[in-house]
DNA sequence: GAAGTGATGTTTTTT
DNA sequence: ACATCACTTC
C-alpha cells in the first residue's frame, strides 16, 4: 500500500506530534485541529518504525473512538491496525481482567453490573440497614461511593478520612461509609465489578502482583491516552503504573483540551494535564499545541476564543481557522419553549434550502434530555426526519435486561442482582416475602444469594418453585461448558418461560418486545459466527462470558446504526467529538444553560461554559443560538434571563436580524411576555472585555423613534456615531451608525432595543 | 399478588 | 411532565 507520504499530509506541529516517539509527549489540541488524525498516524508510524502492534496501547472513552482510531490506522498502516491493544478504559481492563481475575479473588466469568445493578444494590444496602432513605438517596450514595473509588479511597481509608465524614454528616448521610463498606462486600460475593470496579480492581492487580505489572508493563512500550482531559486520578494512577517507573522508556503520549473537560462533575480533573506536564518535565516532556482549526470558519472560531477567554483557569492557546470568514452566529429569541421548536425547524428548512445542506448536516444541540421533545415535535410537523441520540442503549431495554440477567445467570449463579430480576419473571410462585428471606439468609451467612436458595425457611410450594427455578439455571450451565453461546442463550430463554410470556402478548408494545428479544438472540447468533460486530471491545473467544461482557460496555451510540438521512438531537455532551455544517445551540437561558446546580459556583459556570464553548466548535459553517424567555420546567411554566453566555459572543459576529420575528404557531400557554423578539441583549453587563465609552451616570437614552439620519448619537459601549441610514419598518427599524471610536466603525444596530442618547 | 393512588424529586453521564 | 415508589385495596 501507499502509506509513504503521510507525513506530509501533515502541517508543521502535527508532525511533530506524530515522529516524536521516544519518552513523554503531551498534545494539547484544540477543536478541530486534527487530533484523531495525529493520534492514528502517530500509531500508523509507530508500526512503520518497527514497533508491533501488541505493544502499543491506545485508550480511549468510548468504544466509537476506539473503532474510529482502528479503523484510520489500518487505511494508513494495514491491517497490523486490528492488532494494536485499542480501545476503552474500561473494555481494555475489562479483558485484562478477565484473564487475570483470579489474582485478585474474582472469578474469570465475573460480572459486570451496570448503572441500574449498582443502583438497586445499593437500594437493597439502604433497606438492609435500616437507613431512612429520604436522607440517603440512591444517586447521591453511588455518586459518591463512585467518586470515592475514582480518588483511590477505599472504604478503608475512607473511615479516616475526616474531611469526608464530615460532608457526609452535613449531608445528613453519617453512614454512607457503611453503605460504601457493605456495597465493595456484596460486589465481592457476586463476583461482580461494577464500571468503577473495572478501573480499580486492575489498579489493584497491578499494585499486588509485581509479576503481572511487570508483565504489562513489558507489553505496552507505548502508551496513548485520549482526551486525557477527561481522565480521572484513578485513570492517572493506572497510567502512571504502567509508564512511570525506574529505567522505563516512558513513551507516553497524552493528547487532551484542558477548554473541552466537561466532565468534572464525574471527577474528572484537569489537573491530570498540569500534574502530568510536571511529573514529566524531568523526563524531557515535548509540549505540541495544535491551534490551527480545520473544522470551522472564521466568525465560529473567533467567537469561541472569546468565550472561553472568559474562564479564569487554562492552558493559553488561540485557535485560528484560515477557512475565511463565513456566516455570522444566528441568534432566535423566542417566546416561548414551543416557538424556539418552531422556529428551528423553520430555520432547518429555510438552511436545507438556501445552502442545499441534507440532514445529516444538521445537529440540534441542547443540555438537557427533557429539551428534545418539544423540537421532536416541530420538526415531526415540518416533516424533517431526525434521530435522537443517547436514550436507553438496546440493551437497557427491560425485555433485553430480563433475558441477560438469565444469561447472566448461567455464567455467574453468584449474581445477585440478576437473580433477583428474574427468579419470579415470568412469575413462578416465589413472592416477595420469599425473595427478602433468600436475601437476608444471603447477607447473615455473607454469601451470595444462589448459594442461599436451598438454605430458606418457607413453605412447600415456594421451596417447590425455587428447586425447580435451580434446577433450570444448573442445567443451562451445565450445557454453557460445551456449548456456545447462542445455543445455551436459545435454551436458556425457552425454559425459562421468558420467550413464552413474551410471544403470548399481542399488543403492539407486546409485539416490539417480542422484536428486540429476536433482535437479541440474532445478535448472539452473529457474535457466536464471527464475534465481527464487537471487535472494538475484544471479543476473545464465543463463549457466553464473553458476549455478555462484551455488550455490558456498549453504549447507545454503539448500537444504532449510523446511515439514513435524518437531523442529529442531541445533548451538548454527547456530541462531543463530532461536527456538523450546521449546528443549533438551544435553550440558553439563564438556570438552563448554565444550569441551575452550577449557579452559585463559580467552577461550576466554568465547566458549564466549556460545554458552551464545546457546543459552538461543534459547528463547520452555521451556528445558531437560541433562547426562549418562558418555558417548561418540571411542569410548570417558569421565566429565565437569556443566558449570560449569549452575552459574551461579540457583537460583531452576530448577525443581525434581517425578517420580522415568526410568531409561534399556538400562542403558550405561559404568560405572554413582551413580544419582543430579537433581543438577545440583557441590559448589558460590565464585563471585562467591554468598555465603556460613556459614563453611565450621565448617560440618558433617547427614545427610538426621535433617531433621525444624519443625527449625532451616543451608545454606552460605542461612544460617538453618526447615523447614516436608517432601514427597514417599524418595528424593526435598523440603524447604519459610524462610530468613530471603535475598531470595526460601521454598525448596524436595532433601534427597538438600542439605547442611543441623541447629541 | 395485582392494580390503583398519592407523594416525591428531578443536570450533564463517554463506561 | 414524568417516572418511580411506597402504600392501599381488592
Amino acid at each position: 500500500m501507499d502509506n509513504s507520504n503521510y507525513l506530509s499530509e501533515l502541517n508543521e506541529v502535527q508532525r511533530g506530534a506524530v515522529t516524536t516517539t521516544k519518552g513523554p509527549v503531551l498534545i494539547v489540541a484544540g477543536p478541530g485541529s486534527g487530533k484523531t488524525r495525529v493520534l492514528t498516524y502517530r500509531i500508523a508510524h509507530l508500526l512503520n518504525t518497527g514497533v508491533s502492534p501488541r505493544n502499543i496501547l491506545s485508550l480511549t472513552f468510548t468504544n466509537k473512538a476506539a473503532r474510529e482510531m482502528k479503523e484510520r490506522i489500518s487505511k494508513v498502516a494495514g491491517n497490523r491496525g486490528f492488532s494494536v491493544w485499542a480501545g476503552t478504559f474500561h473494555s481494555i481492563f475489562a479483558r485484562i481482567l478477565r484473564v487475570e481475575a483470579e489474582k485478585i479473588g474474582y472469578p474469570s466469568s465475573f460480572t459486570i453490573y451496570d448503572a441500574d445493578d449498582s443502583k438497586s444494590l445499593i437500594r437493597s444496602i439502604i433497606k438492609q440497614l435500616n437507613l431512612n432513605k429520604e436522607h440517603y438517596r440512591v444517586n447521591a450514595v453511588r455518586t459518591r461511593i463512585s467518586s470515592a473509588k475514582s480518588q483511590l479511597i477505599t472504604p478503608k481509608l475512607y473511615a479516616q478520612r475526616e474531611d469526608l465524614l464530615m460532608e457526609d454528616a452535613k449531608a445528613r448521610m453519617p453512614h454512607l461509609n457503611k453503605i460504601y463498606t457493605t456495597y465493595t462486600l456484596r460486589c465481592k460475593q457476586s463476583g461482580a465489578m461494577d464500571f468503577d470496579d473495572l478501573l480499580y480492581r486492575f489498579f489493584e492487580l497491578l499494585q499486588k502482583d509485581k509479576e503481572t505489572l511487570d508483565k504489562y508493563r513489558e507489553r505496552f512500550q507505548h502508551v496513548l491516552v485520549d482526551e486525557f482531559q477527561d481522565t480521572n486520578q484513578l485513570q492517572y494512577a493506572i497510567i502512571k503504573k504502567l509508564v512511570y517507573y525506574k529505567d522505563s522508556p516512558m513513551n507516553i503520549c497524552a493528547v487532551g483540551d484542558d477548554a473541552q473537560s466537561i466532565y468534572a462533575f464525574r471527577g474528572a480533573t484537569i489537573q491530570n494535564i498540569l500534574d502530568f506536564e510536571k511529573e514529566f518535565k524531568p523526563h524531557g516532556i515535548k509540549v505540541f499545541k495544535l491551534e490551527q482549526n480545520y473544522r470551522s470558519t472564521e466568525h465560529i472560531v473567533k467567537i469561541a476564543n472569546q468565550v472561553i477567554q472568559q474562564n479564569r483557569n487554562q492552558i493559553q492557546k488561540e485557535i485560528w481557522s484560515d477557512k475565511g470568514e463565513g456566516q455570522k452566529v444566528k441568534i432566535i429569541a423566542a417566546n416561548s419553549d414551543n416557538e424556539e421548536g418552531k422556529r428551528i425547524a423553520d430555520t432547518i428548512i429555510e438552511q436545507k434550502n438556501r445552502y442545499h445542506l441534507s440532514n445529516t448536516d444538521i445537529a440540534v444541540l441542547y443540555r438537557t434530555n427533557a429539551q428534545s421533545r418539544i423540537i421532536e415535535e416541530y420538526l415531526r410537523r415540518f416533516n424533517i426526519p431526525y434521530r435522537v441520540f443517547g436514550g436507553l442503549s438496546f440493551y437497557q431495554r427491560k425485555e433485553v435486561k430480563d433475558a441477560i440477567s438469565y444469561l447472566r445467570l448461567v455464567v455467574n449463579p453468584n449474581d445477585d442482582e440478576a437473580l433477583k430480576r428474574v427468579i419470579n419473571y415470568p412469575k413462578r410462585g416465589i413472592g416477595n416475602t420469599t425473595i427478602d428471606k433468600i436475601e437476608a439468609v444471603a447477607i447473615e451467612l455473607g454469601q451470595s444469594m444462589w448459594d442461599s436458595l436451598l438454605m430458606v425457611d418457607v413453605g412447600p410450594r415456594a421451596k417447590n418453585a425455587i428447586s425447580s427455578f435451580r434446577r433450570i439455571i444448573l442445567k443451562a450451565a451445565e450445557k454453557n461448558k460445551s456449548e456456545d453461546a447462542f445455543d445455551v442463550a436459545s435454551f436458556i430463554l425457552k425454559k425459562s418461560g421468558l420467550y413464552d410470556l413474551l410471544k403470548g402478548d399481542n399488543t403492539i408494545e407486546g409485539m416490539n418486545r417480542m422484536e428486540n428479544f429476536n433482535a437479541l438472540l440474532d445478535g448472539i447468533q452473529s457474535f457466536v459466527n464471527d464475534g465481527s460486530e464487537f471487535a472494538e471491545v475484544g471479543a476473545e473467544d464465543a463463549s457466553l462470558a464473553s458476549y455478555l461482557q462484551n455488550i455490558a460496555l456498549l453504549t447507545d451510540f454503539d448500537t444504532k446504526d449510523s446511515d439514513g438521512n435524518y437531523v442529529t438531537l442531541m445533548t451538548v455532551h454527547a456530541a462531543k467529538g463530532l461536527e456538523f455544517k450546521s449546528v443549533f445551540v438551544t435553550g440558553l437561558e439563564e438556570n438552563l444553560f448554565p444550569s441551575f446546580m452550577a449557579k452559585d459556583n463559580p467552577e461550576a459556570i466554568d465547566e458549564e461554559r466549556r460545554l458552551f464553548y464545546v457546543a459552538i466548535t461543534r459547528a463547520e459553517q452555521y451556528l445558531t443560538l437560541s433562547y426562549a424567555d418562558n418555558r417548561y420546567q418540571f411542569g410548570k411554566a417558569r421565566h429565565n434571563a437569556p443566558s449570560r453566555f449569549l452575552d459574551e459572543v461579540p457583537e460583531n459576529h452576530v448577525e443581525m436580524p434581517t425578517r420580522r420575528a415568526v410568531s409561534a404557531g399556538r400562542r403558550a400557554t405561559v404568560g405572554a411576555r413582551s413580544g419582543i423578539s430579537g433581543s438577545f441583549k440583557r441590559p448589558v453587563p460590565i464585563s471585562r472585555n467591554q468598555t465603556l465609552m460613556a459614563d453611565p451616570s450621565t448617560f440618558k437614552a433617547s427614545p427610538a423613534a426621535a433617531i433621525q439620519v444624519g443625527m449625532k448619537v451616543l451608545h454606552l459601549k460605542f461612544g460617538k456615531g453618526k447615523v447614516l441610514a436608517i432601514d427597514g419598518r417599524e418595528p424593526n427599524r435598523v440603524a447604519t451608525i459610524f462610530f468613530d471610536q471603535i475598531p470595526n466603525p460601521e454598525r448596524k444596530i436595532m433601534l427597538k432595543f438600542a439605547k442611543l442618547q441623541i447629541i
